[in-house]
DNA sequence: CTGAAAGCGCTTACAG
DNA sequence: CTGAAAGCGCTTACAG
C-alpha cells in the first residue's frame, strides 16, 4: 500500500480511500491509484484489516464429520446464512471427539472469528465460558450445550423418538429394539427417553437387551442388531437412532429372512427406493442450520436476550418398513 | 498482551515466549505470567500473529456444493491432511456459478491464506494468475483449470465413461443415452468424449437425441431421460454422468415399466441395497482431497516443481442395473 | 478533497 | 534469562 501510494503520489489515507471505494476522491487521483494498484500487482491484505476493524467477517462451524449426509445441508445453509451477512465460514470437524472439538473450537477463537456454530461432541463447554464473555456469539445446533447457558436450535428428538415407537406398536409389535448413538451424545439419550415413553404409556415391558448406545460405526451397529433379532427374547422390530445406524440397519435386515420392522431418525435420500421403502422420522438439516446461523447473525447485530433454545418438530414419514407386522410366532 | 506483561511485570517479549511455550524463561516469571493471563482473561490474537509472521496456517476450499454428498467424504479428507500440517480449512460453495467461484477464491486470497483448493465452477482462472505469482499455492480437483496452467487432480472421466458405455454394449445394448452435467463442465465433455468413444469402438451409431448436458437438477434430468427413453428410437439403457443424475434416473426408471438398463458415475450409499443395485464407475472422492491437498502442502513447503496433473483411475461396479438386458422389442 | 500520525496486537532481530 | 524498539499492513480520528 505504500508503494502504491508512492507510485501514485498520493497519501497512503487515498490509497485506502480508493480500495475500499470509499467516497471523496477526484477521478483523476483515483485513476492514478487504480493504475499503481495494477501496475504493482496489489493485494489488500485482509489480515491487517481484520486487526485494525475488529471484525473478522468469518463464523466457525464446528461438526462431527463433513462427510455425515446430515451435515452437508446442514453447512450449507449455514453458509448461505453467513455469506448474505458478508461473510465467510471456518470450519472443521470434530470426529465425535471432545478433546477436538475443544481444540478446535478455541483455534476458531484465537482468529477471532466473530461468532460460532457448534455441533458439540463433548458435554462440557466450560471451556467456552472465557471467549463467550469476551464476546463470540455462539449458537449449538443439533445437540445443546453442556453445563453453559447458551443459545442451542435442536430438533424434537423425545418427540420424534416416541412417535417412531408407538408407529411401530401400532403395528403390533412389542418387542421393539433401540440401536442409538453413544449416551455422552444428548440426541441419544432423549431419543432413549422417547423410546421408553412410548413403550411405557402403550404398558410394554422392556428389556435392557433391547437397547444399545454406542459407537455408530457399522460393525458394532451390526453387532447390536443381530443381538437383539436373535436370541431367546427376539425383537421385531428396530428403531434406529440416527442416519448411520439406520443406513447399517438396513443391510443387517436386507440379509435376513422374515423382515423385522424398522423405522430410522433421520430422512436419507433413497430411502423410499428401496424395498420396503424406510420408514423415518425426518428432521430438516438445512433448517437446524439456518435458524442456527440467522440467531448468531441477530447476536452479532447486537440482539442481547437471554440464551435461547428452539426445538424444530420432527415428521414421521410412513415408507414401508415401518409398517410390517410382527413374524407370527412372535404375534401377540 | 500489554497489560499481561504490565500485571506480571515484564516485558512484552517474555509474554510472547510464555504464550507460545517457547524456552528461555524461569519457571518462576512463567508462573507470574501465567497467573496474569487467566486474571486477565487473555486470549491471543491469531490475527496479529498472522500479520507478523506471514502466514496464515488456513488453507481454502471452494467447491461446488457442501451439501452433495460427492464432495463430503473430499472435503472431509482435505481437513484432515490440512489438520496435520496444523491449518484450518475455510471453504464455501461456488453453487456452479463461476462468477461465484472468482468472488470466493479472491476473498480467501485477501485473507491470505496459505493455499488453495478448487473445484472450479468456470473455464477460465487467469484472474488466478495474480495471486499465484504472488505466492499462493494453488491446486485444483476434480476439474483442471482454464488457460492458466496449474496443478490438478482430477478422476479418470473419459476411461471411466468409456469402461461404463462399453459395459452397457456389452450386455447387448445398441441405443444408449448420456444425461451429464452442463457443457462448460469438464468432466461432462469427457465423460462424453467416454460415451462417444465406447459406441464408436463398437461401430454404433450416435443420434444426438441421446445426447443431453445441462443442469443436473431433477426437473431436467427428469425431462432429458423421459424423452429419451420415448419416441421414435428409445434408448435401452442410460449412462448417468455423475451421482445427481443417477439419483433422479433410479427414480425414472423405478417409475416406468420395462426397465431399462442404467450405470452411474459416481458411486453412492445404499447403491447396492436398491433394485436392482445400481451399476456405477466409482471414484474415490477421498482419495481425489487427500491427494491434492498432500500436492498443495508439498507445495507450500518449498517444492517447485512444474505444474502437474494427476489422474486417478475408476472402477467399474457391476450391481444388475447395468446388466438388464435390452427389452425385447428392441433387441437388435 | 487529501494526508500525517498513531495504533490494532502481535513477532523479529537485537542488545544486554 | 530478559526486554526495548521497530514493524507487519492496514484504519481511525483528526487536521488542513
Amino acid at each position: 500500500m505504500k508503494d502504491v501510494a508512492a507510485r501514485a503520489g498520493v497519501g497512503l489515507k487515498t490509497v485506502s480511500r480508493v480500495v475500499n471505494s470509499e467516497p471523496g476522491v477526484t477521478p483523476d487521483t483515483e485513476r492514478r491509484v487504480q493504475e499503481a494498484i495494477t501496475a504493482l500487482g496489489f493485494r489488500r491484505n485482509d489480515s491487517a484489516r481484520i486487526l485494525r476493524k475488529g471484525r473478522t467477517a468469518s463464523v466457525g462451524l464446528v461438526l462431527e464429520d463433513l462427510a455425515d449426509p446430515f451435515y452437508g445441508p446442514l453447512s450449507r445453509a449455514v453458509e448461505e446464512v453467513a455469506r448474505d451477512h458478508g461473510a465467510l465460514l471456518i470450519n472443521g470437524s470434530s470426529a465425535e471427539d471432545p478433546a477436538r472439538e475443544q481444540e478446535l473450537v478455541l483455534a476458531l477463537c484465537a482468529r477471532r472469528v466473530d461468532g460460532l456454530v457448534v455441533i458439540p461432541a463433548g458435554d462440557d463447554h466450560r471451556y467456552l465460558e472465557p471467549e463467550i464473555s469476551a464476546g463470540v456469539a455462539t449458537v449449538f445446533v443439533d445437540r445443546p450445550a453442556g453445563r453453559i447457558n447458551c443459545d442451542a436450535v435442536l430438533s424434537d428428538s423425545f418427540g420424534g423418538a416416541r412417535d417412531a415407537v408407538a408407529h411401530l406398536i401400532a403395528h403390533g409389535h412389542r418387542r421393539i429394539g433401540f440401536i442409538g448413538d453413544q449416551p455422552r451424545i444428548h440426541t441419544a439419550i432423549e431419543r432413549l427417553r422417547g423410546y421408553r415413553a412410548a413403550m411405557s404409556v402403550a404398558g410394554l415391558p422392556v428389556n435392557e437387551a433391547w437397547m444399545s448406545l454406542g459407537a455408530t460405526d457399522p460393525s458394532r451397529v451390526l453387532a447390536a442388531a443381530e443381538a437383539m433379532l436373535s436370541g431367546p427374547e427376539p425383537v421385531t422390530a428396530l428403531f434406529a437412532g440416527n442416519n448411520r445406524v439406520t443406513v447399517t440397519a438396513v443391510r443387517v435386515l436386507a440379509a435376513r429372512p422374515g423382515r423385522a420392522a424398522l423405522v430410522g431418525f433421520d430422512d436419507f435420500e433413497l430411502a423410499d427406493l428401496l424395498s420396503p421403502g424406510v420408514t423415518v422420522v425426518a428432521q430438516d438439516a438445512a433448517q437446524l442450520g439456518r435458524t442456527a446461523a440467522n440467531m448468531l447473525f441477530r447476536r452479532l447485530e447486537g440482539a442481547d436476550e437471554e440464551p435461547r433454545q428452539i426445538v424444530l418438530p420432527t415428521r414421521l414419514i410412513a415408507r414401508g418398513s415401518g409398517e410390517i407386522p410382527p413374524a407370527h410366532r412372535v404375534a401377540s
